[in-house]
DNA sequence: GTGAAAGCGCTAACAC
DNA sequence: GTGTTAGCGCTTTCAC
């Protein structure tokens, strides 16, 4: 392995010049650099990194948390922090959760180990106060899931407001009956997907029926079993609200094996408008969700933090916009 | 911070014996290794990663390159590299190339820099020759993509058979005058696939008519593109052969359009069997990866060699299956 | 079984 | 402008 000494030697000059060109020091002569330019190349010269992280304390790198690659919606974030990290110089490590608590809570060592400068959640699975011992090594920045206890910069969506106008479009076409399917029963943004839904039923005077709400379904399987249980009741919704687009696919592939007609017989609306939503038939009406913008307005925020700025993220300009298909 | 010597400070002991309790260094009396647990849990102490790495010049980091992350079929390679890279201890870097070649050269340079052990290709941008300055730097293993030049373990599946089981299908649908569309045109995989069908269809004395032939085609967009140019045809083909299930689902979506019937005008096959294959309709027909497994052998041969062990590649058990759905 | 000390490769005072 | 040197936090000989 070639080091800096190897490099200052070959070039006649110190270890200390080679590093100001490195780190593009301004006060070196431009003989000098070019001395110790080709000493690099010559040499196939790279620092290492190990040291670097060592010797500055800090890695240029950012951890990203998210549930599962699988899901497109998450990888779509990932674009659009990996979009502003590259023009950072900041480099992600990209964790999945598996949507598990222990998983979760493993990540954050990577902080008191000093493996990345800061991290990025893409959901939340652990009660807030369990982040509690790692707030002080690193920043932490929230974005589309969130949580009221939660004393970080989030990027958080108006989830309320989505459903509620989902769920209007449901009643505008004739529905009385809606169900819910969402995430985690804690989360702050299925909690209020489920309020939306809520107010907007009561708006109309109608309450939802305890029997049609569905937590921790996230998969086309969980919507396949949906699906199968709403057809086994006796008294059926006849529309669905689904917290994902996965979810809802999972419940029109299904019903296509009950018998069940989209949407003639039950309506289903998605949530975050992913590719697989107009792959499907009858396509599907869905809440669009700016993925790849959450992701930029992100990881702009950790750049910022990083960077000891202020940075507003409660008005972030992203919304949240109903598309209308065949599926409703 | 808090150091290994606030811990050996805390502990009333040498830095030396924390760190045999970090490692497990077995000659260390149980009394003290509990005197230093105790102080490492007082103080909230983790070592320095940075510190471990410069010192043990290695990082327990591999760099996975895959093309997109948006893509399944990728992510669940990525999911069994995961599975067997938590067994041993190992962390992953996921890399996007987005296809991009410079981009994919410019993750080599983690190698360079020390940043990863060795690194994962799932797929090749770059002539082979150009990876030679990195071929000492650390191990290469590569898996699904392939190249004839390429002297590092490889993850090979027989794509020849799989187009050509694909193609005999095809045939046995009656069918003669048969598209290819596939990835890129010097990959040994895209070649391969090209052969197989060729192969079957010189079987039984056809040619592969070139007007037919579509390749750099990855995504659902490149596929509807494709449908259309092959709508546009006054001698059209009346089955296409493609290389991803996201390309032939393009195709499927563009088809209804341009007013052609899948199967009746034109059947489709995929390749891969990724989730989509059975979400859409009709149902695609295509050839099943043991993607995940995949993964699970590439990063088995990593591991191996790592440890300088000796693994064959050549025999790893994976087989390509023809899955007969709707669309043929 | 435990401690002292050297050194992994790099950067940033500080001196000149 | 450039060189000397201390030190980032850790592990591992080598003594004892």
């Amino acid at each position: 392995m070639t080091t800096i000494a190897d490099v200052a030697k070959h070039a006649g000059l110190s270890r200390a010049t080679v590093s100001r060109v490195i780190n593009n020091y301004q006060y070196v002569t431009e003989e000098k650099k070019k001395l110790v330019r080709d000493a690099m190349n010559e040499l196939g010269y790279y620092p290492n990194s190990s040291a670097q992280r060592l010797r500055n304390q800090k890695t240029n790198m950012i951890a990203i948390l998210v549930p599962r690659l699988t899901n497109p919606f998450f990888t779509n974030i990932i674009e659009g922090i990996e979009k502003v990290a590259a023009e950072n110089g900041l480099q992600l490590l990209i964790c999945q959760t598996k949507s598990d608590k222990q998983k979760e809570l493993n990540y954050f060592k990577l902080l008191k180990t000093k493996q990345v400068d800061g991290i990025i959640l893409t959901a939340i699975e652990n009660d807030w106060e369990k982040f509690s011992p790692f707030l002080d090594c690193g920043p932490i920045v929230l974005c589309n899931e969130y949580d009221e206890e939660a004393t970080v910069p989030m990027i958080r969506l108006n989830q309320f407001e989505g459903s509620y106008i989902g769920t209007r479009h449901l009643i505008e076409r004739g529905h009385r009956k809606i169900g819910y399917c969402g995430g985690g029963s804690m989360s702050g943004l299925s909690t209020d997907r489920k309020n939306g839904l809520k107010k907007a039923l009561e708006d109309i005077g109608l309450t939802l029926n305890p029997d049609w709400i569905f937590l921790k379904r996230y998969s086309i399987e969980d919507g396949q079993k949906v699906m199968k249980e709403i057809a086994a009741m006796d008294d059926r919704p006849t529309a669905i609200f689904t917290g994902s687009d996965e979810v809802a696919a999972g419940v029109i592939k299904e019903s296509k094996n009950s018998g069940i007609k989209v949407p003639e017989d039950l309506a289903v609306i998605g949530f975050d408008n992913q590719p697989i939503a107009e792959m499907i038939e009858p396509g599907l009406t869905t809440i669009e969700q700016p993925s790849e913008e959450i992701g930029e307005k992100a990881m702009e925020t950790m750049v910022a933090v990083l960077n000891e700025q202020k940075f507003d993220t409660s008005l972030n300009g992203l919304s949240l916009e109903l598309v209308v298909r065949d599926s409703t």
